[in-house]
DNA sequence: CCCTTACCTAGGCT
DNA sequence: AAGCCTAGGTAAG
């Protein structure tokens, strides 16, 4: 028995064809990782807390345990025999998560250098250990999509039924049903805006399936998201921009996060309030293009040359703590309901089709 | 360029 | 209790 699994708590049940990849830890220091902020402060929308300071989160085809103590990261990879068995190559989990993490980047560098130009880094005003993790471009493009007049809250739960509608089931986890994120082709279907309005997507219903029916015809040619990492940052930019639904914003979240653009500082209604509170910036009642440009080029040569990593830390510092309330778990069960209406009857359609 | 307005939805507040 | 406001914005005029 290894020591992960006395350090993280037992599972009670496996089904499916779910299968323990591989398991062990990676030493890295509390300062070098705040795992609760990195994982649930509005980067990825795949991660959850299942019991004190433990993370379950899907990135590709694995679903991932996480604990963090003593200066450890302990690991439990699952997936399923379909896939070990495609893939007869062991993948390197410590090596993975050192890639999503980006664990090659130090921190604590990082604020040392920040501190010298920007006194908000002294004295623990904006926290250590927030990291950028490397995520996977078509997730990260749709789930940033979602994000416009929207909280993280309901971001998630977008983002998961999405997955349970459109993705791969790897395999279920206490009782938990777990999917991939959808391929192009998973969402590239004629009803795709409609079935999302059902699952209360609203307006960015819309812009998915745009999206969707743009990338199947622009990554046809060669990989799109491959050539947007090597196209400098305006003109990726630019290029993400084709996109309805993508704004300035948006794209920018899309090149710091999958394209690895990362001097690129997005700025939202968190980041604006900072720039005019805390460093002198006009306030004005909303940002204008002219306005935005100004306080991420601001931002940009301030912090490089890693600026989207002060980014990070500095507006999971403005996220402010969930509150659960009675009429919040009230009104989260009706919502649940509608939506479970709407599952069950998509399901009898489909059994009505296969047959 | 800047400014408005509409856009879906859920949760919190009054 | 119904109505307003906001939550990591964007498009269209």
């Amino acid at each position: 028995m290894s020591s992960l699994q006395s350090i993280l708590t037992p599972i009670s049940s496996q089904s499916n064809d779910l299968i323990e990849y591989s398991s062990g830890s990676i030493p890295v220091p509390s300062k070098e990782l705040n795992l609760r902020r990195t994982v649930l402060g509005g980067q990825s929308f795949r991660w959850f807390e299942e019991s004190e300071n433990e993370f379950i989160g899907i990135v590709q085809h694995f679903l991932i345990r996480l604990k963090h103590n003593n200066d450890d990261l302990h690991y439990v990879f699952y997936t399923n025999e379909t896939f070990s068995k495609i893939n007869e190559e062991k993948v390197d989990c410590s090596k993975f998560l050192e890639n999503y993490f980006q664990f090659s980047i130090r921190i604590s560098d990082l604020i040392e250098k920040w501190s010298k130009v920007d006194q908000r880094f002294q004295n623990e005003q904006i926290p250590s250990g927030i990291r950028l993790l490397a995520q996977e471009p078509l997730e990260n493009l749709i789930s940033f999509i979602c994000s416009s007049n929207n909280n993280v809250q309901r971001i998630t739960k977008m983002i998961q039924l999405l997955c349970q509608q459109y993705g791969t089931l790897i395999g279920t986890l206490n009782n938990i049903d777990y999917y991939q994120f959808p391929t192009i082709e998973q969402l590239d279907r004629n009803d795709l805006e409609d079935n999302l309005r059902k699952l209360q997507f609203g307006y960015r219903a819309r812009y998915i399936q745009h999206a969707v029916r743009y990338l199947k015809n622009e990554t046809n040619d060669s990989n799109y998201f491959d050539r947007l990492k090597n196209l400098s940052v305006k003109d990726a930019r630019v290029e993400l921009r084709k996109i309805l639904g993508i704004g300035r914003k948006v794209a920018d979240c899309i090149l710091l996060m999958s394209l690895g653009k990362q001097n690129v500082v997005p700025v939202d209604t968190h980041i604006h309030s900072i720039a005019v509170t805390h460093y002198g910036h006009e306030k004005k009642r909303q940002l204008t293009a002219g306005n935005y440009d100004d306080i991420s080029t601001f931002f940009e040569q301030l912090w490089q040359p890693l600026a989207g990593w002060a980014q990070a830390a500095a507006f999971s510092n403005e996220l402010r703590d969930e509150k659960t309330s009675r009429t919040k778990l009230n009104k989260k069960r009706r919502s649940e309901e509608k939506i479970d209406r709407c599952l069950s009857v998509q399901c009898k359609k489909r059994q009505r089709s296969s047959k």
